[in-house]
DNA sequence: ACCTGAACACCGTTCAAGT
DNA sequence: ACCTGAACACCGTTCAAGT
């Protein structure tokens, strides 16, 4: 994070590290998370796979970067609204399910950097609302993990979804027919509940579900401290 | 799944397919996902890397074979205890944090296959409890994936700190260290809460809180019927 | 029916050599 | 200081050929 202060003598349009991150989100944007290639990247951004390597650590470091960059943003554009606590935590927790949906792979790739800046970001996020909310101290830590973990978890899920739907050419309408008609298929003495919820699945809304369970932790927290 | 009736002529000590998902799992719990390679495998099993592929359709569906083998032998374990539903949910939650805990790569590959065996085996086990928790018919699809996206989701997480913490060399609670120094140092004013909770994040205890976090979302049930 | 192993078309990463 | 591009050590997958 130390930046040293660069002397550019040489020609004006040399690499740079944000060019690199907007032309692998392009990539990742296009083809998925296996369209991000050092080659692919190379040929984008018309220079050699190594000239990367002067700017970025390592693919993985890459991947953190674009992830960065797309959660910063969401988060930026939700910013300062000032509303009450649970207005901003719902308000919250549908940017960063619409950024994972227009940009399937953040899902998964935040999933393999715990801990990292973007994570951070948005713990902090949830967490300032979560102590706005009034939760005591000692429950502040899992109260937000767990608005944290569901967050990521089901706009994870809602992304793969849409992410394997589009790799197998199917529209998502007719990939969620395609998984409705099998639990249908299941067996029924084995698989009661799945299959009683196969036709309400293919109905479904995704983002109103994932609203509806963000309702549902939040309704818990003054239960839980009540107890 | 159509299982002709085989009419073994050859030598007994033929490959099968259980006997490439046992194998992918040892490899898979020795060095991670990227130990899991058909080279690797192949040597394992003295055999070819091709002939791998007569029992098997791809590494996506290997990788899905040895979820589903660590799955349902996790919900078996767990199996008919007859115990009230909130009690029965606290048991098969903790079953998977524990299995995921021990196979890592499990909590990323299930992720990745939305709508698969393992993913339904779970689906089913939370729903029966959920019904039987007497949720009404619209809401039981949202209670089930609330808790399912939990679940997966902090064993996810937790498995993916033990993970990196091994990759790195570190022992998990000095990589528990790393990150809590971090936090401790991260800007006070971008990230006041962060730095409050970077104490609490190395003492805590990751199975304790993703259990209060299931009784966060238990708790919340009634109190979202009730509105 | 099942297995072999070479071959194909890729990867991420490194590094001497250039400017 | 930054870039080039060949080279290294790998991948998953296929497929003619064997038994």
């Amino acid at each position: 994070m130390t930046r040293k202060v660069p002397t550019p003598r040489r020609r004006e349009s040399s690499l740079s590290r944000e060019q690199i991150v907007e032309a692998s989100i392009a990539l990742l944007d296009a083809s998925g998370e296996s369209g991000l290639t050092f080659r692919a990247l190379a040929e984008h951004l018309a220079t050699g796979a190594g000239a990367i390597y002067w700017h970025v650590a390592s693919k993985s470091d890459l991947l953190t970067a674009a992830c960065d960059a797309i959660v910063a943003r969401s988060l930026h554009a939700t910013a300062r609204k000032s509303a009450a606590p649970k207005p901003a935590i719902r308000a919250l927790a549908l940017a960063l399910f619409d950024a994972i949906d227009t940009h399937p792979w953040v899902g998964s790739a935040l999933t393999r950097a715990p801990g990292s800046l973007p994570m951070v970001r948005i713990l902090e996020r949830i967490g300032q609302q979560v102590v706005a909310l009034g939760v005591p101290g000692a429950a502040q830590w899992t109260t937000t993990n767990a608005l944290l973990s569901y967050i990521l978890g089901v706009s994870g899920q809602n992304a793969a979804n849409a992410h394997l739907a589009r790799e197998q050419g199917f529209e998502r309408d007719s990939f969620l027919g395609e998984v409705s008609a099998e639990w249908a298929q299941l067996d029924g003495a084995e698989f009661p509940f799945t299959r009683s919820v196969a036709a309400h699945m293919l109905a479904h809304d995704d983002r109103a579900d994932f609203l509806a369970g963000v309702d549902l932790i939040l309704a818990g927290i003054p239960a839980a401290r009540r107890r």
